[in-house]
DNA sequence: AACAATACCGAAACCGGTTTCGAAATGATT
DNA sequence: AATCATTTCGAAACCGGTTTCGGTATTGTT
């Protein structure tokens, strides 16, 4: 019964490794090639234990500066950076983020989301961190890959946006304990952090300024009831009205769901009642787009028969005809403010919730205007 | 000398789980706790060793049915998922491909982008792999992320798109022995995986288009001459001109940077002209919408008086007036395809190099249309 | 019934780091 | 010079898995 140890198979391939020895680097550019060293080899070669190279790369106190310094030239030359996977299990912890992308019904558009994974991206990166980005299969449940990264400790944390009012994904991880932070408030809002953009103000804002150029019938496409947000921007609109003594008209509120193709119906809807609104707000600009497309087909001339304010800030609405007026935030705000309200929260999870309330701001680019015939009453009184 | 080795700090916190203990999931929901159940506790549990378990769980042969069947019921009923991180050191990779984000200069469109994203991580996650989403610092070398990325481990593979010709990304990966593969084709396509969609083709049917419509004079806004893809759709447009007989005027072609405003300008330099073009093509739709936008604001009727046509297919150019007609692709297939590319190279590194050219669609929305004044020469000839 | 073949599982090395603990070396004090 | 306090580093456990190897228990063969 001989039986040989053999030498097992250490040796991992790694790319196309092979093939490079007869590729020579040119002299300038004599890159080190990486992944080679690990902090084994490095203790080896300074005669001293990894234990002792960890801790004189992380900043230990108890390493002579000596060694410290011979430590650290010798990595710096070597190229040696420590693997994270190892690192990772040692430490106990991913220092990654998942951001699960909602299922997109190809929505006009999704230009907010990859600012949005920009930004939250690049905030990350400043405090360590990686960005996980992990696609929704509509087949299965919404929360099904939450669960799935949070089972298999892939993350961290969570940053979730496009919140509904009741959001099973922050159920889900308020009852694990979970560390989130969304964008967009939700029924819960009082038990997890969040970060949101004053929607009602800013259609108070968008409201009053229609008003204060004379509309005095102005329409409203909201989004479902299952958002949020959306439900904040009506409120905003309404409160605006009854502010001014404007009479809160339910058939000029109409219901949407954020497309484009909502908003054009939604217009139809407005524009063929017999006393059309001279002006139509809507929850954003997807169906903003949508109902000017409607008012186009139904004759109306926009701004002078029609007023459109959108919401969102597309940077398409400058291109198109005319501009559209829109409410605008920073979308890279809305992501640093969120890592950061992330990053707190995993740093001492028993902290109190906290939440941050941005504002948006109207930019005016054209699609809005005086009405065509001022039917002015008695504005002076309210404004 | 006595020396006791006292308990250790083994007890990692994992979120806020510390808060939980009060909170009672509701009798349906009974969820599992996520994240407590190593492969040793599940071993102890059955008397078994965690080698047996892990082989048991990975479907190794050399597991009786009876003990397979009772680690794997246990396995599900106390919730167990291995941890992945541990899992990946010891096998020596990160199941996950790394993509880079370019900066983004604030563009009219960047719908792209999420789409991209969003099915690239759908593809890789039916392989088990996941997508690790970076941001390019401006400030440093475009090589940097890929280099931090590739040192650390952190990634297998890269997706690259937007190449450029001479693409500093390709080099440094090409260099390295790092798999990658490429949205794009580049000056040294031939050491690389890539998949692209056939720009030339698809202007040469634009291009094609519009002389059948009767248009003699055709204005082209390109890209910089680093985007390889801007080039080829620029020859695709040339090649057809050819083929119809149809002179080529320099001053008809107009250098662009693939924005809106870079559309602006070149449009008012097409447009200014003594003997403007009755059509342009434009190198994406962002081009486009610029264009569109300084016809609009020199008194051009599009499509009466000037036929636009973009490229990229985003869905918003059919809410615009009029809506744009485009040339558009699969951006759902070209992240799977890419991934299967990227799939087929990890598996194994040493195969030849393949590549994968889809087409694109015109696609007709009304932004085009016969010239105002068709002065057809003698067109039966050629076509 | 004795023996070889097979099925099955335990033991232990290993992945590449981090962190704790104690001891040796050094410096300060009396 | 002996004692004590500090620096500084080595040794080893540990994170949570995977994989190889060898030894039993079981089955099959003659």
């Amino acid at each position: 019964m001989n039986h040989f140890i053999l030498s097992r198979n250490r040796f991992r391939s790694f790319g196309k490794k092979g093939l490079m020895n007869d590729v020579k680097a040119s002299p300038e550019e004599e890159w080190v090639k990486s992944g080679e060293v690990r902090i084994s080899d490095l203790a080896a070669e300074l005669g001293l234990t990894k234990g002792t190279v960890s801790r004189a790369l992380n900043g230990y106190e108890d390493i002579s500066k000596k060694t410290r310094k011979r430590v650290m030239e010798a990595a710096t030359k070597r190229g040696y950076v420590p693997t994270t996977q190892a690192r990772r299990l040692a430490m106990g912890l991913t220092e990654t983020i998942g951001l699960v992308l909602p299922p997109m019904p190809s929505q006009p558009v999704n230009t907010f989301v990859s600012e949005f994974i920009n930004s939250v991206s690049a905030a990350l990166h400043l405090h360590g961190y990686d960005l996980l980005v992990h696609s929704a299969n509509s087949e299965e449940s919404e929360v099904e890959p939450y669960r799935r990264l949070v089972q298999s400790r892939k993350v961290d944390g969570f940053i979730i946006f496009r919140t509904n009012e009741k959001d099973p994904r922050v159920n889900y991880l308020l009852n694990e304990g979970f560390p989130f932070v969304t964008h967009g408030r939700t029924a819960r809002m009082a038990e997890h952090d969040w970060f949101d953009i004053d929607g009602e103000k800013a259609f108070r804002d968008a409201t009053s300024h229609l008003i204060k150029l004379g509309h005095q019938r102005i329409g409203f496409v909201g989004g479902g009831r299952e958002f949020f947000s959306a439900q904040l921007r009506l409120k905003g609109f309404r409160t605006m009205l009854e502010e001014c003594c404007l009479e809160n008209v339910p058939s000029l509120e109409q219901p949407g769901d954020l497309t484009g193709q909502g908003g054009e119906i939604a217009a139809q809807n407005l524009l063929k009642q017999t006393r059309p609104p001279t002006a139509i707000l809507c929850a954003n600009d997807a169906t903003a787009l949508g109902v000017m497309k409607a008012a186009r087909e139904l004759g109306f001339n926009i701004p002078e028969e029609l007023s459109v304010i959108g919401y969102d800030g597309i940077a398409l609405g400058a291109y198109i005809d005319p501009p559209l007026t829109t409410l605008t935030f920073s979308i890279e705000e809305s992501g640093k403010e969120m890592v950061n309200l992330l990053m707190r929260r995993l740093k001492n999870p028993d902290l109190p919730v906290i939440s941050k309330l941005a504002s948006a701001i109207l930019k005016l680019r054209g699609s809005e205007g005086p009405p065509s015939s001022i039917q002015n009453k008695n504005m002076e009184n309210c404004l």
